[in-house]
DNA sequence: AAATATATCAACCGCAGCCCT
DNA sequence: AAGGGCTGCGGTTGATATATT
């Protein structure tokens, strides 16, 4: 294939993104809706290449992006389906619709990588003592998180971790939300559409049955879902775009077949993980901290 | 206070696969 | 069916922030 493409033409910007970069970006977007990528530094006059400007978009720019600290919740929710798919991170991603696969493959890499080489060296018993920290007993790793999820500790709060004191205007996540303020108020990823939910969250249809989940996980899931799951909003996007087409392109839909399977044990074994004794958590939680 | 080490995360790179012609 | 273009994904890098000495 002729790779490079366009980003290593000459005059193509590299490095952090200015403000006036984001919004002009973020009013492109607003005009045009995301997608069709080739064309924004085009018709925009950045000096970024494509590749450059989507990855802006969907780590950064958009909407409903939740930002800052991961919660017990999510950290647990990773870890078990990082456990289930391995290094998948956008699939992951998919059930974490406010965070980026970007962010939470950082997340994997710099924290959770780290606590679960800890664990194994702290218990000898629960895996057969690989030295690969994904290859981590997903029961131990997933009932931490419910562990905490019960008084969430409030270093793990949904504000940004950015300091306002951050010269950087890139991890300044004030700067974003103002661009966006009064743009869009509705996450954008998710849209229920009857009681027999097939879910969608960046593409992959999720059938959630509500009825036959465990009432304590369904508050775990309306804990890490956005608004949009719980009262429908007119979607962001429009008529274009099920959330599957959050980059103008669908995701994930051919892989739709093996995930189905896959999410209902996920979503069996999650509840049944709730109710691990806080007895049983308690003695391995100190193994994290 | 300065130097050094470590942690964090935005951004880049290159490959794979899908789509269109 | 084949080839090229475009986009998405996962791994990696490098700049910056923070902690430690």
């Amino acid at each position: 294939m002729g790779r490079s493409q366009c980003c290593d033409k000459v005059g193509i910007k590299r490095g952090p993104w200015t403000q006036e970069e984001d919004t002009i970006l973020v009013s492109y977007i607003q005009k045009h809706g995301p997608g069709n990528w080739r064309l924004v530094p085009v018709n925009t006059g950045l000096m970024r290449c494509s590749k450059s400007c989507r990855l802006r978009w969907t780590n950064y720019l958009r909407p409903g992006i939740k930002r800052g600290n991961f919660t017990p919740s999510e950290e647990g929710l990773i870890i078990h389906l990082q456990s289930l798919l391995g290094n998948k991170w956008a699939a992951i991603a998919s059930y974490l619709p406010q965070r980026t696969d970007n962010d939470i493959k950082n997340y994997w890499n710099t924290h959770l990588k780290k606590k679960i080489e800890k664990h194994q060296l702290a218990t000898s018993g629960c895996t057969a003592a690989s030295s690969d920290p994904t290859n981590v007993c997903p029961e131990l790793m997933i009932s931490r998180c419910h562990n905490n999820s019960g008084s969430e500790n409030p270093c793990h709060s949904d504000l940004p971790s950015s300091d306002l004191s951050s010269s950087s205007y890139a991890s300044s996540t004030h700067n974003i939300s103002r661009l966006l303020q009064g743009w869009t108020r509705c996450p954008p990823m998710v849209k229920p559409t009857a009681p027999d939910q097939h879910l969608t969250c960046h593409g992959i249809h999720t059938k959630v049955d509500r009825e036959s989940c465990h009432p304590l996980f369904n508050e775990e899931l309306k804990r890490l879902l956005p608004p949009a799951w719980e009262e429908e909003q007119p979607s962001f996007y429009g008529s274009q775009s099920t959330p599957a087409c959050v980059d103008g392109k669908k995701r994930f839909d051919t892989q739709n077949p093996p995930l189905a399977a896959l999410e209902n044990w996920l979503l069996d074994e999650a509840a049944r993980q709730v109710d691990l004794s806080v007895g049983y958590i308690d003695s391995i939680s100190h193994a994290f901290t």
